[in-house]
DNA sequence: CGCCACATCTGCGAAATCCGCAATCAGAGG
DNA sequence: CCTCTGATTGCGGATTTCGCAGATGTGGCG
């Protein structure tokens, strides 16, 4: 192996060419094998397998089914702006801890938070957003997204 | 052969409870396998096998790995808000042609259009954002929300 | 420089899994 | 009753996964 991968970031787990490429093969199938991305990448077998298994031991990466929640059905889903005050990541942490939030990133811009939630039907997200999200110490308001249809969903980032 | 989109005929595929038990194990993991899910819905290895590829085929789940690509590096990502005048689908596919809008949603509420893009950096992003999405015919107006931090991202909807 | 510690990669069998196929089963009509 | 269609099952055989031992490489240190 010639040369490790110049990696000037700070802070995130450092993370050469070569895991990359690997990801970026499960990205477009994450049942791929193992040798199959060998193959690709310029490794053995084994040795992709091991890098895979610390991947997800690191949780850089998971591998897993997605859908549409709204194609799949019984559910209702909505993106929700909030604006803080105060401890912004304490307010981020106290979301994320819900079931129902199924992602909650910190934003710069008029929110400073943008929750995904999704919920059995009307009167869940109501208590969701109205009454869960609301009564968490440091939000000031909220305002809401419902989805009426997902255009579009890919996680090939890697790969164009 | 990658997976193409969605199928054609609008209609949602039906899915009964024994697919939805086999969409949440592989939600838990993408990689288990068919003779364990089997087990687990009470189905045989190979009829799992055949529902998961034909959920597959259908576009109504996809197994994939899935990353912060803040955390994986070098790139900038943000929510974007737009407002429509007009066909709102037609913006929406428009939008979803281009390669860095990861995530495109239609919705209830002050925005018509939510999108989520990923870019190289800030410059590329100013591009997509202010020529590229404004550019779209019937796009009103924008507004961003760049990513800070990505505090939770799961896709377990069913599993709880 | 020599040597050790630590991490990664490779090569292999053994075991488990995937895959294709033909037969079987269940429900809807004619 | 018979046929058609779609889903499920039960097999081998081909592939893939898995665990481990040995090889390789890099960095620290006396």
């Amino acid at each position: 192996m010639a040369s490790r991968n110049a990696d000037p970031s700070g802070g995130t787990p450092q993370l050469d060419s070569v895991s990359l490429a690997i990801i970026e093969q499960l990205q477009e199938d994450g049942r791929r094998p193992y040798g199959a991305i060998g193959k690709a990448v310029g490794l053995s077998e084994a040795a992709v397998r091991q890098r895979v298994q610390k991947l997800l031991d690191q949780g850089v990466m998971q591998i897993v089914a997605v859908t549409d929640p709204l194609t799949v059905g019984f559910r209702r889903q909505a993106m929700v702006g909030v604006h803080v005050e105060g401890d912004v990541e304490a307010v981020a942490d106290a979301i994320a801890a819900m079931d129902e939030a199924e992602y909650v990133v910190m934003t710069a811009g008029r929110f400073d938070l943008i929750v995904e939630v999704v919920c059995e039907d009307d009167e869940h997200m109501l208590e969701v957003i109205n009454r869960r999200v609301r009564a968490v110490p440091g939000v000031r308001s909220t305002e809401s997204f419902v989805y009426l249809k997902l255009k579009k969903q890919t996680y090939m980032w890697g790969t164009r």
